[in-house]
DNA sequence: CTGTGCACGTA
DNA sequence: CGTACGTGCACAGG
């Protein structure tokens, strides 16, 4: 058998070339949209490529240490002992490369105790034996004992990884001058201080060489270490352990017990899809073309030289979108039977909608897709209405409005298993993928075909309709899933999916408000703030617009003088603080009009907005963002009802105009009370904080009592002020300088008080300091229920980015869980409202507040009900408390 | 007509 | 130099 006939097995240490790579390549170069770092990834698996294309080996394996711990290191406790800690920005990186290279279906080796370079010895040693051509590829000098006829060494250069230099025997010796197996013997010499192995001082390469070249091995050295002159051969006679331990250490051992055999090892085709998710989270996008050209050219190897190397092969072509076919009665029936058998996980459904109302719908499997008409009480569409009630699994995108479609059209449906839109969101929920073409770009790498906008009459067909979304939407959707992690999985299918209908059923319901109290308060703003303004332009001798800060900075620096606020983009800040301060500083009676006009008009601003709202059944139908926001909380918008004033009396007169609709009893809002705060002390584990709320006592009042070192009762509003700004400012990341502006107090004084709060609850520090500290190394914070957030720029260069993500890390968990928690009782008690066979209904929701619109004998009922799941939605170290107010508006349902 | 900055309402 | 949102106005660009 000549060389050229033989099998190539290639043996890729894992951990030193990603390693490699990781300083090779700029960090910031490449990192994922959110925020995962993959230079080591990508150069590791560009290298391969090359590797894969140029060596064609027939059989393969990347092996990995499994720790920095080994057989070694308990031989000797200082081995490797200098290397410092891991850069955090490449830890996360070897983990997914390991995930890269199973998708491609590459064996990954791993043994328990060695290093990945005894892995590399005994595959040598085997492959040799048993016939194969070794290529071996390290960044460890050490595997240079390893090459032989047989077996080449591939190193790579101070360039990075993508060179790699060849170590046949001849190069080695003419390298080192010596022969690869007495390298271990120069190297015990010399030392090695990457692995923290010290050698014989004064000795080199040089010297070492020479005396293999006298003595032929370490051991002749030792004996003859009598006859060495100079200084270093006292020193050898001196340090010679070292040498001997170093020996010991740097022994590859080539007969590491392995659950694999070489011929498992064979060289598997690319299956280009099973990559594609992985490259497309880790924005591969050119890595992915290389791999496909090869993928689809041969594969990986595994040709026996019989590959057709010349040309690059045709990528491998999407799938093509397959011809919908009209379907209805029994034909309908008959694939829908077929297509659920073929689509276990579900089929994906897309509805026409028209006016609000279901005109027709898209039914699709991976390979066929169907298209039918929907129209009231018409016969043939009943095997659709079927499958749609039944508990047969669907998979839609953005099921919200396609939910309140069918509500209104009175058509049921049950089985929904997925939004891939709220699957994506969880996947990156800083929000990018917005839109089914936004997936299907980002988890597919397709184009949904989309109307040209420049074209003033879009061709008929050219843009995707129901089935076609239906066709992405369940293609898609594997994808998607894959791309998310087991908790992640958990919360969607847990939480966010139950919660799909409950949201739209809201939307539905919508609140009824009063147009008549609304208009009535938006005159009498109109005309405070006309007043407001007249006697604000007296006060200056001219009109301006006082909704214009560009306009106002002329009249407050130019104009009279006034000293410069903080600074915008645009000029100087002329917000409501900035203006107290000014009022202090340098009172005028402008200002407090400008104030108070500014008061008016905004609140008059919501009033109308608000009235405008109120749909033709004297409600208004808010949307909510279930993908809204990144923490996990909801938005809502069109108008938003969770900005409604509430501060001050004008502002609750607003909330008075909010009543329960004719045919309901009252209105009953029910708020979390302190649920950040407790979330803290559940996350923190702080035991005064825990203490505090077991208490059952007031929570400033207590805190202020240690924080101040007073009896409860001594506390004064003064304190508790303090305390409840620290409290609330902690989730966010408050600073000294923050609470002091926020207090109107010294910086030395808001320092102290930080000082003194943090010495009784010391584990609430703590805590925070770990949540950034974490998301640091994971890239990532999470909350109680495993809900993910990127945080890309913690380890960013740049300071105001690095503070600013270190702030929003460090609220995310709380913030996320307290959504986590109040999303977890909104499923819960429609749930209980429904098996209980209530009237009473779900209203609205306003981050730790649920309103209600309570049906009449039901009030006592619906309390008890709200009270049990709000309080028992999670199981933390301190109980969740549930205040419960009712009344026939919302203000007066306040409590 | 659209995008951006500012300011401000809520939790 | 405190998190998370959505909205409306003014303004600048087209």
């Amino acid at each position: 058998m000549t060389d050229a006939d033989k099998p190539t097995l290639l043996v890729v240490d894992g951990h030193s070339l990603a390693f490699r790579a990781f300083y090779a390549l700029p960090v910031d170069s490449f990192t994922t949209r959110d925020g995962q770092h993959t230079n080591a990834i990508h150069g590791f698996l560009s290298m391969l490529l090359l590797l894969l294309q140029n060596e064609k080996p027939t059989h393969l394996a990347v092996a990995f240490d499994v720790s920095r711990h080994s057989f070694r290191t308990r031989e000797y406790a200082e081995y490797k002992g200098t290397r410092g800690e891991t850069p955090p920005e490449f830890k996360g990186q070897v983990p997914l490369l390991q995930e890269a290279l199973q998708a491609m279906g590459i064996q990954v080796l791993e043994k328990e105790d060695f290093e990945a370079d005894d892995i590399l010895a005994t595959l040598a040693a085997r492959g040799r034996t048993e016939g194969y051509r070794v290529l071996l590829v390290s960044g460890d000098r050490d595997t240079i004992q390893l090459v032989n006829d047989d077996v080449t060494l591939l190193y790579p250069n101070a360039q990075g990884v993508s060179q790699l230099k060849r170590y046949d025997p001849e190069a080695v010796v003419e390298r080192y001058g010596i022969r690869p197996e007495q390298y271990p013997d120069v190297a015990a010499l010399v030392g090695e201080t990457s692995d923290n192995l010290t050698g014989i001082t004064k000795v080199g390469e040089k010297t070492a060489v020479k005396w293999l070249g006298l003595y032929g091995d370490l051991d002749g050295i030792l004996a003859h270490a009598d006859e060495i002159k100079g200084v270093v051969g006292q020193n050898l006679r001196d340090e010679k352990e070292n040498a001997i331990r170093n020996r010991k250490l740097n022994r590859l051992v080539d007969d590491v017990e392995l659950d694999v055999v070489i011929p498992e090892l064979a060289a598997r085709p690319i299956d280009i899809e099973a990559v594609r998710p992985l490259f497309e989270r880790l924005e591969f996008r050119t890595l992915f073309e290389r791999l496909r050209k090869l993928a689809a050219g041969e594969t990986n190897g595994n040709g026996n030289g019989a590959a057709p190397a010349a040309e690059p092969a045709p990528l491998i072509a999407a799938p093509t979108m397959p011809t919908s076919q009209s379907l209805a009665g029994a034909e309908l029936a008959a694939w829908l039977e077929r297509a659920v058998a073929a689509e276990p996980a579900g089929l994906g459904l897309s509805l026409e909608v028209i006016d609000g109302l279901v005109v027709g719908a898209g039914i699709a499997t991976a390979t066929e897709t169907v298209h039918l008409a929907w129209r009231s009480g018409a016969a043939e569409a009943g095997p659709f209405e079927a499958w749609l009630a039944s508990d047969s699994p669907k998979i839609m995108t953005d099921a919200k409005p396609q939910l309140e479609a069918l509500a209104r059209s009175g058509l049921a449906l049950d089985g929904l298993v997925l939004d891939t839109l709220v699957a994506g969101w969880l996947v990156r929920p800083n929000l990018v993928e917005k839109t089914l073409p936004d997936l299907v770009d980002r988890y597919l790498g397709e184009t949904v075909p989309q109307a040209d906008p420049a074209q003033l009459v879009p061709e008929e067909g050219t843009d995707a309709g129901a089935p076609e979304y239906a066709w992405f939407t369940v293609r898609v959707a594997p994808a998607v899933l894959r791309a998310l992690p087991e908790r992640s999985r958990q919360l969607l299918a847990d939480i966010e999916m139950p919660l799909v209908p409950v949201l739209a059923a809201m939307e539905l319901r919508g609140v009824t408000v009063d147009h008549a109290e609304l208009a009535a308060l938006s005159a009498e703003l109109g005309e405070r703030a006309a007043g407001l303004a007249e006697a604000a332009y007296a006060e200056i001798g001219r009109e301006v617009n006082l909704g214009s800060p560009k306009q106002l900075q002329e009249v407050l620096f130019d104009q009279l003088g006034m000293p410069k606020t903080r600074a915008t983009k645009t000029g100087y800040t002329t917000d409501a603080s900035a203006l107290a301060d000014l009022q202090e500083s340098s009172p005028h009676p402008f200002l407090g009009y400008l104030l108070e006009h500014r008061d008016a008009t905004k609140l008059r601003q919501i009033v109308d907005s608000l009235d405008k709202s109120i749909a033709a059944d004297g409600r208004i139908h808010t949307n909510y963002g279930q993908i809204g926001a990144a923490t996990g909380r909801m938005s809502s918008n069109d108008p938003n009802l969770q900005n409604i004033p509430i501060r001050t009396e004008d502002g609750r007169r607003i909330r008075k105009a909010f009543r329960h609709g004719a045919g309901y009893a009252e209105l009953l809002t029910a708020d979390y009370s302190q649920i950040e705060m407790r979330i803290m002390a559940h996350l923190s584990g702080d035991p005064g904080l825990i203490e505090a709320f077991n208490a059952g006592e007031d929570l400033h009042r207590f805190v202020g009592a240690r924080v101040f070192a007073v009896d409860p009762a001594d506390v004064t509003p003064l304190m508790r002020t303090k305390v409840k700004a620290m409290s609330y400012g902690l989730a966010y990341g408050l600073s000294a300088f923050g609470l002091s502006k926020q207090l109107r107090i010294d910086r030395a004084e808001a320092q102290q008080l930080m000082r003194e709060y943090f010495e009784r609850f010391g584990a609430v520090r703590d805590y925070l300091r770990g949540v950034v500290e974490q998301a640091k190394i994971d890239g990532y914070t999470e909350t109680i229920f495993g809900r993910r957030r990127p945080f890309p720029d913690l380890n960013s260069p740049n300071r105001v980015h690095r503070e600013n993500a270190e702030r929003a890390a460090l609220n995310s968990p709380i913030q996320g869980s307290a959504a986590d928690i109040m999303k977890i009782a909104m499923v819960g008690v429609e749930r209980e409202i429904r098996a209980q066979g209530l009237e009473s209904r779900m209203l609205l929701t306003v981050h730790d507040e649920l309103i209600f619109e309570v049906a009449g004998g039901e009030s006592e009922a619906l309390e008890a009900l709200v009270r049990d799941k709000m309080a028992n939605a999670a199981e933390l170290k301190v109980p969740l408390d549930v205040q419960v107010g009712r009344g026939s508006d919302w203000e007066d349902a306040a409590h």
